[in-house]
Parts: structure tokens; sequence; C-alpha cells
DNA sequence: CTGCATCCGGAATGATACTG
DNA sequence: CAGTATCATTCCGGATGCAG
């Protein structure tokens, strides 16, 4: 499989990207992703997973029942790739 | 919309990326794309009809009913994002 | 023989109600 | 607040057919 498609599998999917986007400049709870994003509560806690099996980010448990996603490493070097797109995205218009 | 979204919109389906990938070296012929990528046929024809549209790459014809598919400077210009999302795939091994 | 279109089952995505 | 459960919808992919 080529590196395009390798990276494809684990950020390839309709919000995959828009997720770790939200979270490059700070670490966010569940609900301000989804409120900011628009994303569907199921598919937010389906691609929060995947990411952090992916080890794209990991969960920190805050106070009152509520944990903060932060982005990992390996996570963080996906901006590159975002804001290439971003700017590819900006010039279309 | 953001940046991003606005990308994904034009290039974030399954197989968008990886066509653009193909073409980013050489126009190439619809079966050569099909048989090195492993697109389904159906979705082959769909994205590059897709594409065109999107103005990320034009269809010339060639002799004997075959069209050489080609980049235009818009499509070229994903050349940056891809490289980002494939260095990103192959650092995941 | 290459470049598609169509049909159809299965997978991915979305809306919404509900729970710890 | 942070999810899960359920069901509708939309997208994807393999098989097949057909035209240039």
């Amino acid at each position: 499989m080529s590196d395009l498609a390798a990276a494809l599998e684990v950020v390839g999917a309709r919000w995959a990207l828009r997720i770790v986007e939200r979270l490059l400049d700070a670490p966010q709870r569940y609900g301000d992703v989804q409120r900011d994003l628009g994303v569907p509560t199921n598919m937010l806690a389906t691609w929060l997973r995947e990411l952090e099996e992916a080890g794209v980010l990991v969960r920190l448990p805050l106070r009152h029942n509520t944990r903060a996603y932060t982005l990992t490493e390996r996570g963080l070097a996906l901006r590159e790739a975002i804001e290439a797109l971003a700017k590819w995205g900006a010039a279309g218009e």
C-alpha cells in the first residue's frame, strides 16, 4: 500500500482531518468540537475513538466528568498536511 | 465553511487524492489508473468526472477511443498536500 | 479491447432520542 | 457533559453489460 493510502486509512474519513484541525492549537472538549464543527455526535464519538487508537490523540480526564482531547506528536505532525489542504481550498474560491 | 472543509468537498472522497497522486508526474489513461490503483471502475468514472468539473484535471482525447487524463494547474497545486500526507503516512509504519 | 453506465447489496454517515 | 442505541439515508464497490 502506498504511503498516501496508509495516511488516508487513518485520516481519510469525512470528519477525521476536521477534528484534528480543531485540536491543532489547543485541546478541546467533546462538546466544543461538536458544536464548532457541526459533526453528528455519534460520528464524533466514533472518530475520536479511531484517532485515539491510531495514536493521533489522547483523552485526558478533567474534573466533573469531562475530558480534554489532545493531539499527540503524531497528531501534531498532521499540521503540514492540513495547512496545505486548507491553503488549496482557500485558493479555490 | 472553513478552507479545509472546502478542500475536502472536492478531494475528500475515498479515491480523489489517490487519483490525483497517480497523475502528478504524467498524464495517464483510464485503464492505467484503474489497474495501478485498484480502484473500482465505476468509482473511477465518477471521480474523474467530479474532478474534471472541479477543474482539477482535463480529459485530452487520444487516438483509438482513449483519453489522457491530465492535471490542471489547480490539480498540480495539490502536490504539496499530497506529499505532506504521504510523508505522514510513511512515518506511521 | 478500452471506457464507461447500471443494478444492487453492504458499508459508511447522519438525525435523533436516550443514558450514566 | 459525554457519550450510546436505533433507525433512515447516502455512499461505495463488485458484477455485469454495452458502445465506440
